[in-house]
DNA sequence: GTGGTCTAGACCACG
DNA sequence: GTGGTCTAGACCACC
C-alpha cells in the first residue's frame, strides 16, 4: 500500500487510516469489489498495532465504504467511490468555511483574507505542477 | 465581557478563551495596560470551570499577551496588540495551507478547489456586508 | 441443486448449506437413500470453498441426516425425513421464543407485540397465496 | 445501574451494553440530558474491561444516543428517547419477519406456523403476569 | 489465512 | 475526575 502515517500530527492514527482509504477509493486506486489489505498485513506495513487498523476498518464498514466477506477479508463496497468523492468535497468545503468564519471572527479585513487565500492557492498549485 | 463559548464545537474551551482574548487585543477592544477580568469573575460570566479560565490565562501569560501585576491581577502586556495581529494572520495562513494540502492529498483537482474557495469566499463576504 | 447462499446475511455459509439440505429432506425434495451431490460439484455450483461444503456434510453426518457409502458418496439416511421435520419445527419454535423474550426484555408492551406479530403473519400469508 | 451481562450468550458484551442502554433510554429510565455512568464506573460494576464499555459508548455516540460533554462525561442526547423507541420496534419487526420468511422457506404450512406463534405468545404473556 | 472480540495496562487532553 | 487513543497479546469462528 501507499499509505503513510504521521505520528507527530495530532490526528489519531486510526482516523488517518480511515481518511487515506477513503481518498484511495475516491481516487480510484481502490476499486469496488477489490479486497483491501488484511488487518495484519496493513498493520505490519504501517508499523502500527493491528487493533488500530481494525478500528479504522470497523469505522469504514460503519461508513459503508468497506464490507466484510466471511473468511476472505474486507472489500470495497459497491457505490463507495461516488460516496467517497462527495464526502471529500463536502469535508473540504466545511474546512474552508470554518477557516473563513474564524478569520471573520478575528475581524480580519475581507481584502486581507482574499490576498492570503490567493497567495496560498498559487503556492499549492505551483507544487502540483 | 463579550466572549462566547461554544461547547458543541470540538475546540477545547480554554483555547477558545485564549483565542478570543487575543482577538480582542488584536482588534483593540483590550488595550495595553488594561486589567482583564479576574479568573473567578470571567468563569462566572462564561459559566465555565475556574480551572479552565486559569489555564487560558496561564497560556496567555506564556504567550506574552498578559502579565501579572502583584495584587492587582493580570493586565495586557505592552506590545501585545501588534503581536496578536501578526499571530492572527500567521494562524489563519497556517489553517489555509493545511486545508489546501489536505485537498491536494485527496487528489482534488486544482480547478475544483479554486471553485470551492471562490464560492465560500463570496459567501462569507456577503455576510459581512 | 436449488440451494442459494446469502453472503451478506450474517449466518455462516456452512450452516446455510446444512439448513437447506435439511429443509430439502424435510420437504421430500431429497428422498432417503438418494445420493447428494459431491463436495466438489456442490462447491462449484454454489461458488463457495470446498472446505465449507465438506464441513456442512460433516455436520449433516453427525446429525444423522447423511451417511457415507463407500466409494459412492453420501446418501440421505433412512428416517431422516421425519427427523428433519421435527427438527424444523423445533428450530422455528426456538427462534420465535428468542424473539419474544427479546421483545419482553426491551419492555415492549404485550399488545404492541401481538399487533406486530399479527401484522407480519398476515403479510407472510398473503405472499404464500 | 441495572444492567446485566450474559457471558454465555453468544452476543458480544459491548453490544449487550449498547442494547441495554438503548432500552433504558427507550423506557425512560435514562432521561435526555442525564449523565450516564462513567466508563470506569460501569466497567467496575459489570466486571468487564473499561475498553469494552468505551466501545459500547462509542457506538452509542455514533448512533446519536449519547453525546460527549468535555471533561464531564457522556449524556443522553436530546431526542434519543423517541429514536430508541422507534429503533426497538423496527428491530423486533425485522426479527419477526426473518423468522417467518425462514419458516416459509422450510415449507412449513401456514396454519402450523400460526399455531406455533400463538402458543409461544401465550407462554410469554403468562410469564409477564 | 481472515476478521471479531476481549482483556490489560499505559498515556494524553480536558475540566 | 472524565473520555480518547494506542499497544500488546490472547482466543474465537469462519473459509
Amino acid at each position: 500500500m501507499f499509505f503513510q502515517i504521521d505520528f507527530s500530527n495530532g490526528l489519531p492514527v486510526y482516523q488517518q487510516v480511515v481518511r487515506q482509504v477513503k481518498f484511495a477509493v475516491a481516487g480510484g486506486a481502490l476499486q469496488a469489489g477489490e479486497l483491501v489489505p488484511s488487518v495484519r498485513e496493513l498493520s505490519r506495513e504501517l508499523a502500527i498495532n493491528p487493533n488500530t487498523v481494525a478500528r479504522a476498518f470497523r469505522q469504514l464498514q460503519a461508513d459503508g465504504v468497506l464490507e466484510s466477506v466471511r473468511g476472505m477479508g474486507l472489500q470495497v463496497a459497491a457505490g463507495a467511490q461516488q460516496q467517497c468523492r462527495d464526502e471529500r468535497v463536502k469535508l473540504i468545503r466545511q474546512r474552508i468555511q470554518q477557516v473563513f468564519v474564524e478569520a471573520r471572527q478575528s475581524r480580519l479585513a475581507a481584502d486581507e483574507l482574499r490576498a492570503l487565500v490567493d497567495g496560498e492557492l498559487a503556492a499549492i498549485e505551483q507544487l502540483e505542477v
